[in-house]
DNA sequence: GTCTATACACAGATAGAC
DNA sequence: GTCTATCTGTGTATAGAC
């Protein structure tokens, strides 16, 4: 489930010096930044090493090339995604758990809406760097966690809604508020979305869902 | 609401010839299908012109440069997407109105995927192209919209949620089987997402948001 | 480990013959 | 209107001094 990091000068026996954590640290904030502005392409590796307080030579020197450092900041980011989703349980509380796993992804994307609009754009594009993360294995975690949903239909917790679809309206929902923030703001003629506003939108979306599935609230 | 094409060659007097259609409509089509399968950045003009069947420097003979080119995609695109959203009004009834337009708007994912892409591209990375598109005028536009499901609200026929993220979810949850189509096929083992597929999400989310929003179907 | 200098490929754009 | 040849900038990547 998580990605080949090709960081070629590991040399076996050092565990990383300090020094070399850091710059590896920087780099990736600064690539993660950049890839999600201006996309693979679109970003040089001068600019991600000037960002990062480096001479573009070194960028080469802790990751074998340009792919290697995006896919190691895309391997980065997917950490982060699982492990929410990995939360919900046949035995939960439907109601309670939905609501959890809502505000759990509206608070990812509003605090790490760029590791979300490179991951779309990754995706978007085709999501070639992706193949080995997309594994039979991945397919079989998905399944699983759709058998969570399935298993609430069964128990007559919610309507007999798609398992597959639910998941695929949580993710679009909710990712739309990383990914599209640019256009909520300038069609609502705000400069940023705010915490209130992302606890709006949850608020409204666990409003619909809920209802929507035929969950009662425990509220 | 609509982009200005910088077609340089227009001489007033002339409404452009047979030859300038076929020629320009050809490049924009083999222009849409490369920016949506590698962005903007990625997209050579050389591809372009290749995948057209014309030699390079006739596409700056149509279009100024790359940007314009890009704009006139972007123009071409987004005359499509107002219209679906126009059609809905407040004497309408809710559950066949929306119903029609989740149905519209996901018909387009389905057949215009690309569009779909190249838009959600051009935002997630800050959309500077479409500043003059998101003007004063669309934001009234936008308004006006809103006031329909406002309308509905007051009128008691759905329940009281926040017009703006119900037009998020509208548009999130739908675009999302056209931008995130790759994810979706390797997710569930499909190689391309048919007709049926489509219809069945559409289904799904209809009954979602429908009854979420305290709407009962006519059926 | 770090960084300057540079090789090499390809991009966008244009000049000018046809 | 069309297309070949070419200019110029920028990008990735590396060689090699420190």
């Amino acid at each position: 489930m998580s990605l080949e990091v090709p960081a070629h000068n590991n040399h076996a026996e050092k565990p990383a010096s300090r020094i070399r954590q850091k710059n590896e640290q920087a780099i990736i904030q600064a690539a993660e930044d950049q890839f999600a502005r201006h996309g693979y392409k679109g970003t040089s590796m001068n600019t991600i090493a000037t960002s990062a307080g480096l001479p573009k030579a070194n960028l080469h020197y802790y990751f074998t090339n340009k792919l290697g450092l995006y896919v190691a900041v895309l391997s980065n980011i997917l950490e982060l995604w699982d492990s929410a989703f990995n939360t919900l349980t046949a035995d939960d509380d439907p109601a309670e758990a939905l609501t959890r796993y809502i505000r759990a992804k509206m608070e990812f994307s509003r605090r790490q809406p760029q590791a979300s609009r490179i991951f779309a754009m990754e995706i978007i594009s085709g999501g070639e760097c992706l193949t080995e993360y997309f594994s039979q294995d991945y397919r079989a975690w998905f399944s699983g966690r759709a058998a969570v949903f399935q298993a609430w239909i069964d128990a007559g917790k919610m309507d007999p809604i798609d398992p597959v679809h639910l998941i695929f309206l949580l993710w679009g929902s909710t990712q739309h508020y990383a990914d599209f923030a640019t256009q909520i703001c300038r069609v609502t003629g705000r400069t940023k979305l705010t915490k209130n506003d992302m606890e709006d939108a949850g608020t409204n979306l666990i409003h619909i869902i809920l209802k929507g599935c035929g969950i009662k609230p425990p509220f």
